[in-house]
DNA sequence: GTATATGCAAATCTTTTGCACCCCT
DNA sequence: AGGGGTGCAAAAGATTTGCATATAC
């Protein structure tokens, strides 16, 4: 128990964060999280600790930009973050359209576009995000 | 003049939508623009008319699930909404990370993707929305 | 004439910010 | 002790909604 949540106080420690505890906790939150949270519902999460909604997402953003989180854009007028469980790992989402389930995808081949894109456009230094959406089997078999 | 108009009416109707003035304006202005626009953009680009900003949003909600406009999401805070020229073209974009210009993007290889996912996740009906990001030609001369 | 669309104002919702106080280090 | 972090409240910005009036058909 201690030490679990010690392993989130040194992370903060080690991006040059005090380690407090609505940050210990947030981590803890989205460490156990399958899927990518929104600010208000890891506030929903946290409640029992009464940290406000401000200091969820002030601590979120900060996180995001130090690279401790990801922040994930699912075409919705949410935010989403997820903990970075390996440096740099590239991958996707999708989301049901129905319940909102989101599941990771670690299927990418979008590297060859981008250089074609390069070429076509003028553009230099591609990033590039996706997202699928779709109906996930739980939704299909409720719907049929 | 009236005969460019005569087609946005004629549009509406078909969609059984009333020919008011502040749709065909709007219309007028989304055909064209060479980019996908925010709904604060077009009002501004109305501004001659005096239409009000609620009306733009409600004509674009409309007209988009209507299917006469695609929304587009390019993972900020903003809706953006284009005219369609072709029923159903699939196609995506890429913005300029510095000065926002957008472009779009014909290539798309991600069905094959999409069999995939579904083979491994068990969604079905899978849809994908794609955002390149970079740098465009006339901002990497900027900074360089 | 009637249903629909618009303008105006107010509300909603996510996210941000100012400020005084608190607590890691 | 000192500076960053938090709570609280208010603000900001995109988008929606209620309602009386105006307009297309």
């Amino acid at each position: 128990m201690v030490s679990a949540l010690q392993k989130y106080a040194t992370l903060l420690r080690q991006n040059e964060f005090k380690a407090t505890q609505p940050r210990v906790k947030i981590l803890e939150v989205l460490d156990k999280s399958p899927q990518p949270l929104t600010a208000s519902e890891i506030h929903e999460k946290v409640s029992t600790l009464d940290i406000d909604l401000a200091t969820v997402y002030r601590t979120l953003n900060k996180l995001a930009d130090a690279g401790v989180l990801n922040r994930v854009e699912l075409g919705d007028e949410f935010s989403r973050f997820e903990y970075k469980r390996v440096a740099n790992h590239h991958h996707h989402h999708i989301i049901c359209d129905s319940c909102g389930k989101i599941v990771e995808i670690n299927l990418c081949n979008l590297d060859a576009i981008a250089s074609d894109i390069a070429k076509s456009t003028g553009f230099t230094n591609i990033q590039h995000q996706v997202v699928f959406r779709g109906c996930c089997e739980r939704c299909a078999l409720k719907v049929s």
